[in-house]
DNA sequence: GCGACAG
DNA sequence: ATCTTGTCGC
């Protein structure tokens, strides 16, 4: 057989982790998600050293979004900043919004922000049509795709990318961090603002900040390699919830859960993300994302002609 | 059968 | 995720 064949998109076999078929069975999906945690890396290879990417000073969002300065600063140089950081590592953010037309046509505004030395060099953006719907566990086959165009219209290379959901805390060790992580074959991180699976080790309720616990995997977890013993001990570490802010005197912000995408070990992700955050909840990373999908979102028209 | 679940 | 102003607290 030669040609088109009915269905079937050349591109899409070679990433099968991302068709957002409606017809692929559920368990299909996750058939094709065991495959490709199979495929992960859980560990510090070509990791990178929180050190060399931490960020102190947070960007300010009020006077202008992040895209303010978007694309790359023809010759323009930060006031003093005498500091040489083009050898530093290229952190990627991305984040969505997202777009609910009356005809029901879903579609994903993505961001991708780079950062470099603490400084915002790039930001990008794609409009993305959803064809299926959400369905917890089976997040990338609904947004992995959005947030590879955002990538995709990015110019930097990311030594590191952040995003926003599960990694290695997922029901089959495969979140969208890791589908992203391994298609691009790139170290990633997961961030996510709730925890979809896994016991963490002690209550996260009223921690202070910079507190961490270890997130292991419980029944609802397939682990690859190790045995799941009866104690839960020494069941999988896959990820950690960490504190990244709270407030002297009243505590009530939650953690965050952190885990590993792609080539990069549970205590290395919280140690970089904890270096990332600067004085907000979030990433660095992922909060100027956020910022600018949404501020892509706001400059989209709502009754533009659409595809 | 019941529960439980990123964005 | 999204629909949304003010508001309580540091």
């Amino acid at each position: 057989m030669s040609g088109e064949v009915p269905g079937v998109d050349p591109d899409a076999v070679a990433r099968p982790e991302f068709l957002p078929d409606p017809a692929l069975s559920r368990a299909e999906m996750e058939s094709l998600q065991r495959e490709l945690a199979a495929t992960a890396t859980f560990a510090d290879a070509h990791a990178l050293d929180p050190a060399a990417v931490a960020i102190d000073e947070p960007a300010d969002l009020t006077d202008g979004p992040p895209d303010a300065r978007q694309g790359s600063l023809p010759g323009t140089h930060a006031e003093g900043d005498d500091t040489d950081d083009c050898d530093a590592p290229v952190v990627v953010g991305v984040d969505q919004a997202f777009l609910t037309p009356d005809d029901g046509e879903d579609e994903a505004v993505s961001a991708a922000v780079a950062i470099r030395g603490g400084d915002v060099i790039e930001c990008a953006s794609a409009v993305t049509p959803l064809r299926v719907p959400y369905v917890p566990g089976l997040l990338a086959f609904r947004e992995g795709e959005p947030m590879l165009a955002a990538l995709d219209a990015l110019d930097a290379d990311p030594d590191l990318l952040v995003c926003d959901g599960s990694g290695r805390i997922h029901f089959r060790e495969a979140g969208i961090a890791t589908h992203v992580g391994v298609l691009l074959d790139v170290p990633s991180v997961g961030v996510a603002k709730n925890l979809l699976c896994g016991e963490p080790d002690e209550p996260t309720d009223e921690r202070p900040e910079g507190w961490r616990t270890p997130v292991r995997a419980d029944g609802s977890v397939e682990t690859a390699g190790t045995r799941s013993t009866a104690d839960a001990d020494d069941a999988t570490v896959i990820g950690h919830a960490f504190q990244s802010r709270q407030y002297p005197n009243s505590r009530r912000v939650n953690p965050l859960y952190v885990s590993p995408g792609h080539r990069v070990s549970a205590e290395t992700a919280v140690g970089l993300v904890d270096a990332l955050c600067a004085r907000y909840k979030l990433p660095e990373p992922t909060r100027l994302a956020d910022a600018h999908a949404d501020d892509a979102k706001r400059g989209i028209d709502p009754k533009r002609e659409r595809d």
